[in-house]
DNA sequence: CCGGGGCATTGACCTTGGTCAATGGCCGGA
DNA sequence: TCCGGCCATTGACCAAGGTCAATGCCCCGG
């Protein structure tokens, strides 16, 4: 558990948070509760009924759906910082979308739809951020299905590698992976092996080379220039 | 072109704008202006800079992404009464992130983002409207994704009909279709000839009957516990 | 230092849905 | 009414990516 004070200061730096005025504020944040969670354990089912949303402290969420045969899709990844499950709040009948897990150990702060819903009661510059917010996902969630349905396997993992790739302390650019491949296969929606025949494939062709978990990417015109 | 008085009485029955007190809707009202487009014409592309949302007054607009090698995906078709693009103006840089236009003739009310969102200021009702929308549109993306990625064609097929279907006057579960077959199979991801494939599957296996453009389901409970 | 379990990799094979081509049918315009 | 073009349908074939199985590897606990 986190102290009441705790929970105070971490969520008066978030953006969510900040615009609201003291009264506001104290209010939103008495209701709030910490959260923690086990890897692997599961915060709530699709279809739930939604009774708050949640910032990420320390650790990982995983936000997911799953088949009926059991396979899993990973539609997003939450880190410390970001919230989740804040749109769901706005919808008439609110249930979960989505199931959420922690990926390892984790914190978070839930805080309840009803409380906040009241808070942003005549506060416009919190709800235009919510609006910024809420359409960055929306273009996000378009282009996700761009890549699904008119691209190859293999164009969305570069166009994956090129978005994440950062220049490191030599000067490479390097993709750097906390999570598993299995984890990577599912947020572009392959399946493992399928990766690692890519990953390959790319590396035989001298674009990527394998740097532990991470990918440095050797060439990186040839790379977005190469189709798959 | 539409007359003033009739760009203002569309607008004030709509629910982005009844909400607005009388100084901000004539602000807002003013600004509009109607644009009308001939079936095929394309009103953005993907990418331009966006200076307005669009309000549909008659015919239909889709809008869509079109891979290098010429395939299309349609995102949505928009119909009378429903607005488009409006998200796009709470991003930092509001550019289309889809192209959009019209597949019969069509009329529209375009609305300059710039002064809606003046009026929007301290106008919270009209904001909790839109992130109530904003909030559908992403679970309606959520599972746009879910269906690409967990479900096979048949089975988009399937719950797409299963959505749609309406009892008609003789009492039958009819889906009617306003849209070309090519349409139809753009938006469910999947190649006109497996379109035409799969709903010859279904017919042979006796769950639905087509009638001209239409489609009847003639066993609603086989065809949703039908795996395809 | 050893052993075990899960992850990654690789190979052989299969399935889904796409591609290409041919045919038929429908609708609108002269 | 007839023609032309587009849309839908069907068939034969193909390719991307999934499935299943075997192997290797790494990391962690004892």
């Amino acid at each position: 558990m986190l102290a009441r004070t705790d929970i105070r200061e971490l969520l008066q730096r978030h953006p969510l948070f900040v615009a609201f005025d003291d009264a506001r504020f104290e209010q939103v944040a008495d209701a709030a509760q910490s959260v923690r969670l086990d890897a692997q354990q599961v915060l709530f089912q699709r279809g739930e009924r939604a009774r708050a949303f949640y910032v990420v402290v320390e650790g990982q969420v995983k936000l997911f759906l799953e088949s009926a045969r059991g396979d899993e899709k990973i539609i997003a990844l939450v880190n410390p910082g970001q919230t989740f499950a804040e749109a769901v709040m706005f919808m008439q009948a609110p249930m979960y979308p989505v199931s959420a897990g922690a990926t390892e150990p984790t914190l978070l702060i839930s805080v309840p739809n009803a409380d906040f819903l009241a808070a942003l009661k005549d506060d416009t510059a919190t709800c235009l951020r919510l609006l910024g917010a809420f359409s960055q996902r929306l273009m996000a969630q378009v282009q996700e299905i761009e890549g699904l349905t008119l691209e190859s396997a293999g164009n969305r993992l570069i166009r994956h590698l090129v978005r994440r790739a950062v220049r490191d302390a030599e000067g490479k650019l390097r993709v750097h992976f906390d999570e598993t491949r299995q984890m990577l296969a599912s947020q572009l929606s392959i399946k493992p092996e399928t990766l690692s025949r890519l990953t390959r494939s790319l590396t035989d062709a001298g674009l990527i080379e394998a740097d532990g978990r991470d990918i440095i990417i050797r060439d990186m015109d040839a790379l977005v220039r190469h189709e798959m």
